[in-house]
DNA sequence: GACATATATATGCGTTTTGCATATAGGTGT
DNA sequence: ACACCTATATGCAAAACGCATATATATGTC
């Protein structure tokens, strides 16, 4: 019993989250859409949709969070190669902070909770069943 | 310079990590609208607005995850308290697991770009500018 | 009373994002 | 000719989001 994979039941990476993930593939090495796309799921983060994955790379290069050219240099249908500018690099790094903010935030309010019987963390505030 | 108050410019939490933050702030307690709004705004996320906070709490109950009732027992409006159901308590578990494997998978993917001498991680890679 | 302010919740609307299916195109194998 | 794999892109409806606005209760003040 217990079958999963890697990742939890219907959570998925979207948005700035999938954003930050792209950009770590991409961190020191320079890859194209449908090789990210394979690694996401490698990593164990669901089937993500491929259209959406290229159409968030897209807008990604539009926002200047990474480039592209193209390579025909392979056999096979070209591929739209992206790397990350200086921009990106930034983003990747407020991305680091802000997501350690919030996993502080979240640890610290649940150790609240488990001394539920100590000092209340909210001026005036009830117990769950009073 | 660098005048930042706590979370990072532009990023703020939304959806899933909105959702997973206000039933962190429910653990153990109950509170309404109002008051988990002022208090994700003293935890440094910025300035999110209230609409989408009491939009999202009342989708939270549609899907299961708070339950509400209304509290007339003190001067001013009615506030409408929510507390965490067992289903809230299981996403927000598996939420913790979730970000954790993301985190886990950003800082491992920084750590290779850091080796970048060494072994490249993908098969057939190519460096940032050869 | 009239008026401004703070608390507390909710909704309307236009934009953005998302999921899913579908289209296009090059290459390989039968 | 046909099926299949790689690789990228788009169309469309649904969902989420930002922002302004509406509603209601109580307090303070002129």
């Amino acid at each position: 019993m217990n079958e999963q994979t890697t990742a939890e039941p219907g959570l998925r990476p979207s948005g700035d989250m999938l954003t930050a993930h792209l950009l770590a593939l991409l961190k020191g090495w320079s890859a194209y859409g449908y090789e990210l796309a394979q690694r996401l799921e490698e990593a164990g983060f669901g089937d993500l949709n491929k259209g959406s994955i290229y159409r968030l790379l897209r807008q990604m290069e539009r926002s200047g969070l990474v480039s592209s050219s193209w390579d025909t240099s392979t056999d096979g249908p070209a591929r739209r190669i992206y790397c990350m500018t200086q921009a990106g690099n930034l983003f990747l790094s407020n991305w680091l902070i802000f997501l350690d903010a919030h996993r502080q935030g979240l640890e610290q309010l649940a150790g609240l909770a488990a001394a539920a019987s100590g000092t209340p963390p909210l001026s005036g505030k009830r117990k769950k069943s009073p």
